[in-house]
DNA sequence: TAGATTGTTAATCGATTAACAATC
DNA sequence: TAGATTGTTAATCGATTAACAATC
């Protein structure tokens, strides 16, 4: 499990580099050096160049970035270029929205299932896939190359859930249950709190509001 | 503008404890030392009596932290105390799923308004509260005291919404949408941005499958 | 070639952890 | 009072920024 020694700060500007290099690409800009990213992205050049070169040089003396390749490589270095199917667990309105959203798919991401405990959503569709009951999760994992997980259902079931799904071999766990998991650490877990990201909002506005009354 | 200088660091922290609190809570526990909730957390006790020490001493020597005590005034330290009304722009998928979230009142946010530019979303029901049109955000901001705009719609229309937003006294925008909004510093933004989560989540998983296979 | 800009080392800054005197 | 645990200062660690030699 050799750790890389790559920060989890690094890793997680690199998205942000690949969409403005993706937005660059579109514009049919050719080269972009660390300064004029810098200025785009309103980090430090320095940063830049630090962050790439966790990884090797992609870049060129007087000359900069390639756009289209340093887009390229991010992508590969995200694991963008590999195919991953994923599930969602909890049919709700915020499963049916993440199942609803294709541009997951785009980037190596493929939506194969849905599993919900309540049987009145059972059977529904959600972009082609039918909503199956838990007892089939099991088996559609193993059937199917699943290795990533979404949970999307309330906090109670969360954690039983979350080491059902690693018991059957799932690998990673998009975590939107607002709670956390208690997974091996070889299971990759992201978090998406909402309520603390809206927490966060809440502490600045408030901070905001009382230096200015 | 005056930064109390506390950072992002420890404002982002402050939900998660808060979460803990509120379980013990209602488990019915009524102390805690730093130790003991560092054990809880999976952190050090230094960092919980730093963190809290940013906003004044909540415990007491030999004995830790009230519970309950401490609970509430993390809850007043992230404004949880007070009301803000907020509406979302962007009928979609995600726009009606956060719409749903009922929990979000329980701390104060309260769903006020939604606004889609496609009409045919217009005049459909989220939780009571009648899709309308774009036209008629300006004037619901002013008469219904809004404070926060949750923006759940594509990025290409985005930074256009966001300026208008805080023409009209938008103070703080919750953002969905996949593009880094342009607004003034005083606007609070607080962004969530779920592709660059999943190839966070992406980069973890396939660094650990090259690792081990 | 001269100019530009990288890759990388060194300096700085900030955040985390450790230690301990204060005190309940 | 003695023991426990905070609040806070000092030490360490890691991340960011600055500087510059290497090189295209």
């Amino acid at each position: 499990m050799e750790e890389r020694g790559i920060s989890q700060a690094v890793i997680q500007r690199l998205p942000r580099y690949f969409r403005y290099l993706g937005e660059l690409k579109d514009e049919g800009v050719e080269r972009i050096s660390s300064k004029e990213l810098s200025e785009l992205m309103k980090v430090t050049a320095s940063q830049i160049r630090q962050d790439l070169n966790n990884f090797g040089g992609f870049g060129q003396q007087g000359y900069g970035y390639n756009v289209e390749y340093l887009y390229q490589e991010i992508g590969k270095i995200l694991g963008l270029d590999k195919t991953h199917h994923f599930i969602i667990i909890g049919a709700g309105n915020l499963g049916r929205a993440l199942g609803n959203y294709i541009n997951f798919e785009r980037r190596g991401f493929i939506f194969s299932g849905m599993f919900d405990q309540n049987l009145d959503l059972v059977g529904m569709e959600v972009r082609g896939i039918k909503v199956q009951p838990m007892e089939s999760m099991e088996r559609f994992i193993k059937e199917n190359d699943i290795d990533i997980a979404v949970l999307t259902i309330p906090k109670a079931g969360a954690v039983a859930v979350a080491e059902r799904l690693v018991q059957n071999g799932i690998k990673a766990i998009w975590n939107f249950a607002h709670v956390d998991l208690n997974v091996p650490e070889n299971i990759q877990v992201e978090n998406v709190h909402l309520s603390d990201s809206l927490m966060k909002l809440s502490y600045n506005l408030n901070r905001y509001m009382r230096e200015n009354e």
